[in-house]
Formats: structure tokens, sequence, C-alpha cells
RNA sequence: GGCGCCUUAGCUCAGUUGGUUAGAGCAGCGGAAUCAUAAUCCGCGUGUCCCGUGUUCGAGUCACGGAGGCGCCA
């Protein structure tokens, strides 16, 4: 048994996230936590807003809220979403909660003792009207380069060019329009990167499991020479930086989102913690024991640690926050495996937060239940090119896929067995030769699905549950039950038991990708809840996997849970996925658009 | 401007360290079957693997040049 930590990338605080974000994170990382609790593995899946940084504040001004409020709101809305589309987060944290504070500030505080922090004074616009500084986007003016007239401090939407406040021409505050500005010198810390490059090198060298993508991107910053990094900001929102380590300068200063944002993995876990009664210590490193168990010192030596991440996170995860655990000599756990995603582009533009292109998490759990979603969208998980998402090509594949492989399948099962045998499971008989080869196929391709599954290959594991729903149509197009039935009651009966005995197991090794689907089956068989005493011969030896259905299954177990089919009465449900109709895509395509954008 | 990535059947995409007739799903065509949400199952794929040059006994797979698309950085 193995203890998997798994962090799916932080998903910003302010508004809804799109069909890219899920895809290209927490559903994956999702479908991996719930593969290794049903391989019977200690789990921790951990994941949180990013709650910090400009946008956030900016958008509290916008809406009138103190950010607090701001950030609270849109916390709760975004888990709830996540809630329906079945996220099975073990905690949903804020960066913006008291044990990231606690945390960021340790690091800090340790990063300084380690001489990897230093003050730098830097010369910024300052804005009277506003008593503030305005860094990055909370100025605008006309660009030098091409003369766009609300070029953003940090970068021109004109001509693209990416800038610096002071490089504004006829600059103005964002926030009050106020043209009153000065330039004033303000202290930064930055934290020095460039000493830590020899130790980056080699704890990279050292990762054998991170896909070529994430090394080589990790390789062409260090080769490039990693810059030392500013890691403050002239703000109030956002954790602030501890006067008693770094001097009353730092007074209404706050560390930038990105330095604090990856330590609320540990911070929400210790969320997670203190949720469970356990305090944060005052003293020495703040994190109580549950939450050291994963994240710290000897306890955490076992724990293997996967991180789920879009392309642009790579950077931050293999380098800005590594550089930040190991600075703080302190023997925190490190990633292992890191899964790190392309884009999912909306008819091969891109889904945009900001121009509101494409489909977003709340209206979408609106349209369809959540297991279409997950469906269709890890059949298209974006792994190693960018994929388009399609309301046609959605339409194929939930029809295909869900409605006429598996869902017929356990319709014509259960219906044809309910016109002969009533509500009762038949007996089993007598296997031949033929349950023994749809044993062999399907064991087979269990060991190439738990490989898939392990590695997080969402496409491939997709392609193969179905590959293993096409077994049982299979199946019962070569046993023919409705032609047997008129002749041989008995090899019938054993035919549609073995074809029952697969929707149990179709149930558990889908559950990672479609769980409310595999309940939803699971419950059609109330002798489940027991099987040791459903079984139909008592004194026969159960595999371990038939005491709890959600168990994992390995080949070897194949032949006996086919074998043994649940028992008693079953219940016929209605259709387990209804088709999208044609006049539903033209609906939808109508209002979401079906062209590049 | 610098660097990196991508370009494979009508569509969406797989193709380990270069090695025999380049793969899957969908669509399409043909057949079987009729229990089922007109669902299922089986069979059928010669496509300049973006273009050019080169390395090699041998390249979709490596090198160089070019076209198109994308990303990161300054």
């Amino acid at each position: 048994m193995t203890r998997h930590l798994i962090t799916s990338a932080l998903p910003y605080v302010n508004g809804y996230k799109h069909l890219g974000n899920l895809v290209g994170c927490l559903l994956p990382a999702d479908v991996f936590a719930r593969f290794c609790r049903q391989q019977g593995h200690e789990t921790l899946f951990i994941c949180a807003t990013d709650d910090h940084g400009t946008p956030a504040e900016l958008g509290a001004i916008k809406e009138g809220e103190a950010p607090a409020t701001y950030v609270a709101k849109w916390h709760d809305l975004q888990e709830n979403i996540y809630t329906r589309f079945g996220l099975s987060f073990d905690w949903f944290g804020g960066t913006s909660r008291a044990p990231n504070h606690a945390l960021t500030q340790h690091l800090a505080r340790k990063l300084k003792d380690n001489g990897l922090i230093e003050t730098r004074t830097e010369t910024m616009l300052f804005s009277k009207a506003d008593d503030r500084f305005l860094p990055d986007r909370y100025v605008e003016g006309t660009c030098p380069k091409c003369g766009f007239a609300k070029a953003r401090g940090d970068q021109c939407d004109g001509c693209g060019s990416v800038l610096n406040p002071t490089d504004l021409i006829n600059p103005y505050s964002s926030i009050s329009g106020s043209k009153e500005l000065e330039l004033r010198d303000s202290q930064h810390l930055y934290l020095l990167q460039s000493k830590l490059v020899d130790k980056l090198r080699s704890w990279i060298d050292t990762q054998k499991h991170w896909p070529k993508l994430s090394t080589s991107i990790a390789y062409k910053w260090l080769d490039e020479g990693l810059q030392d990094r500013g890691i403050t900001r002239d703000m109030k929102w956002g954790v602030p930086v501890p006067t008693d380590t770094f001097g009353d300068a730092f007074a209404n200063k706050v560390f930038y989102v990105w330095f604090d944002a990856p330590i609320g993995y540990i911070a929400a876990t210790e969320e997670w913690a203190n949720a469970q009664g356990y305090k944060t210590p005052a003293d020495g490193v703040p994190l109580s024991s549950p939450a050291r168990r994963w994240w710290y010192g000897d306890e955490a030596k076992d724990v293997t640690y996967t991180e789920f991440m879009g392309k642009d996170n790579v950077y931050f995860h293999t380098l800005s926050f590594p550089a930040t655990l190991i600075g703080s000599n302190e023997p925190w756990t490190m990633v292992n495996t890191l899964k790190s995603y392309s884009w999912l582009t909306y008819y091969g533009g891109k889904f945009s937060t900001s121009m509101g292109v494409g489909v977003f998490t709340d209206t979408a759990i609106e349209l369809l239940p959540a297991d279409y979603w997950r469906y269709y969208l890890l059949a298209r998980a974006p792994e190693g090119d960018d994929s388009e998402f399609r309301w046609t090509d959605m339409q194929t594949v939930v029809n295909k896929d869900l409605a006429d492989v598996l869902g017929n399948f356990v319709n014509r099962t259960l219906t044809f067995t309910a016109k002969h045998f009533g509500n009762t499971i038949p007996p089993m008989g007598e296997l031949t030769e033929a349950e023994d080869q749809l044993a062999e196929a399907i064991a087979a391709r269990v060991t190439k699905l738990t490989a898939h599954m392990a590695n997080a290959d969402m496409r491939k594991s997709v392609e193969v549950l179905r590959d293993i729903w096409t077994l049982g149509n299979e199946y019962l197009a070569t046993q023919e039950p409705w032609k047997v039935i008129k002749t041989d009651k008995d090899r019938a009966a054993t035919i549609l038991a073995t074809a029952i005995a697969l929707i149990p197991l179709y149930a558990t090794l889908a559950a990672p990708i479609i769980p409310f689907t595999a309940s939803t089956l699971m419950a059609l068989f109330p002798s489940l809840e027991t099987p040791k005493t459903a079984h139909p011969q008592p004194d026969a030896t159960l595999p371990a996997t038939l005491h709890t259905p959600w168990s994992w299954p390995t080949a070897d177990d194949i032949p006996d849970l086919l074998g043994f089919p649940p028992t008693g009465t079953f219940s016929v449900p209605p259709p387990l996925f209804a088709k999208l109709t044609d006049e539903q895509i033209a609906d939808w395509e109508a209002r979401f658009g079906n062209k590049k954008v």
C-alpha cells in the first residue's frame, strides 16, 4: 500500500472556471484520487482556491466588496460547482485563510535565515489620489512601442509587448483614473533563486516520473540561468510580510501571489487537519500532526506526491515552489509525479474567461449531468497536444459510448432478464468456454486499464473502459440468450447471470470516471451491500474484492467476479443516459457559438 | 527579436529508445442479429505520415532548411 498525496492546481478565485480549467487538472486529479482509493491506498486529495493577487482585489473593487468577502463568496460558489461535478476533494481550502498566512510567513523567515532573501529598492509609480503604489495592471497609459492608448502596466493589449508600469506614457490609475502619479522608491524582497540552481538541478536530475514536457521546461529555465524573483507587492490583499523579520518598511506589503499560492497545498492540508480538531502549533513549523504526516519529516517519507496542472504552471511547480521548499532547508514533501496538460480549445479557439468564449462550469452543470461532462472531457483530455471541444463531437461520444454501448448493455440485459425471470437474478449454471473467454478478455483489459489509471492516462483509460463495455455486448451477441431461452432455459439463465455479473464490475471499473452512474448501477443490486452473505455458495472462498464492491479488482479476480453474480432481486432502471438530440446540439451551438472566435 | 512545441486517414487523435504490409474511435460501405434507448455485433482503411535536403542498410520516428499553427521569454 502506498500513501498518495494528490493536488490539483489551484483554480483562481474570481468567478466560475470554464471546461478547459476543469479537464486541465481538476478532473484528472479526481479520477486518479478515486482510483487510488479504490485500490485501497491511503489517499489525500487536496485543492483550494487561489485567493490573492490583483484580479481578486480588482474584482472585489468592481463588485463593491471587501476582498475577503468577495473571495469567500467565490470560494463557496466554486466549491458548490465542483461538488456537483463529483470532485472528491478531501479538502477544498483557500489561500487567504490563516494556515496559509502562517506557512507562507514561516517559509519566508526560513529563507531569510538561510540567506536566500534580500531587499532591493525599486522605483515605482505612486498615486496620491489612491494613496498607494500602482503595480502591474493597476496603471494604464499609452504604450511606448505602438502608441496604443489603453496599455496596462504589465502588458500592452495593442501590440503584446511586456511592459513595466514606468514605461507607460501619460500613465493613470486604473482604480481612480487619477493622473497625479509620482515616482517613489519602494523596497521589495527578492528570492535568490540563482543560489539554488545547483540544488534544483540535482533534485530534478533524480526525478524519473516527470513527463518530457515538464523536464524540458525545467531544464530550459535552469540552462538560461534562473533569475532572482521579486516575491512582494505593494498591496493590502495578500499574506502580509512580517515586519518583525523584514522591518517596518514592509508594513503595507504582501507576498506575491505566486509565492503563497503553491504553499496553499500544504496550508489546505492543515485546514483539513484543523477541521478534525487538531490545533496548529504556535511555535515552529505551523503544521499539526495529521498534516505533518503528509508533508513534513520522517512521517511523510513514504508519501508519493502527484501534482496535476496546466502546462502554464510547470515553471511554478518544477522550479519556483521547489526553490521555496528546498531553500527552507526543511524536510518538506516534494513532488514525485507531475502531470501537465495542454489546452482544451473551443472550436480551435481559446476558452476565454475575459471574453466569455466557451462553456463555463456553472452553465455546463445546468445543461447536463456531471457524468456526461466527465466522460466526454476525459475522453478528450489534452494530454499531449491541445484538443478541441465541439458540441457535435460530444454528442457522438456521449450517445455512442455512454448511451449505446454502456447504457444499452445494462438496459437490454435487465429488461430481457425481467421479462423471462421476473426481478430475480437467475441462477448461475454450468460455465462454458464462452464464459472463460469472456473472463479472459476482460481480465486482459483490466490489466491494461489498471496500468493506464496508475499512470493517470485519461484518454487511454477511457478507451479501454469502452472496450470492456463492448465485450459485454459482444458476449450477448454471440450467446444469443433470446434464442437459447426457447430451448434451454438453464443455459439462458447462466448467460444472463453472467451478463448481470458484468454490471457491478463495470460500475467498479468506471467509478473513477463516471462516479454517479457507477453508484446508480451498484444500487440496482441490494445484495451487493453485503456481498459475503449474498454469495450463492456460502462456503466458497470469496476474493477480497467482493467484500467491498468498490474495490479495484485485479485480473485474477475476474473469473470469480463473473462466476458469482449478485443474487436476489434487482430493479430495472430507466435508461442510464438520455441521448443528446440534434435539437439540443443545435440549440447549444446557437447559444455558445460553433466556430472559432 | 530569442527559444521551444506542433503539423499523421473525411473528422478527432495514438504512434516507446529509428526496423518488417503506419494504427484507434467516429463518420461511410457491406453483412449478421432482432433481447434493447432504430440500440448491438462482425467485416472493410494505399493515407505525398506539412514541404525539401541530408544521415542511415533502413526515418512518421534523427539533422538542417522552409511553410503554416501555437506557446514561453525579452
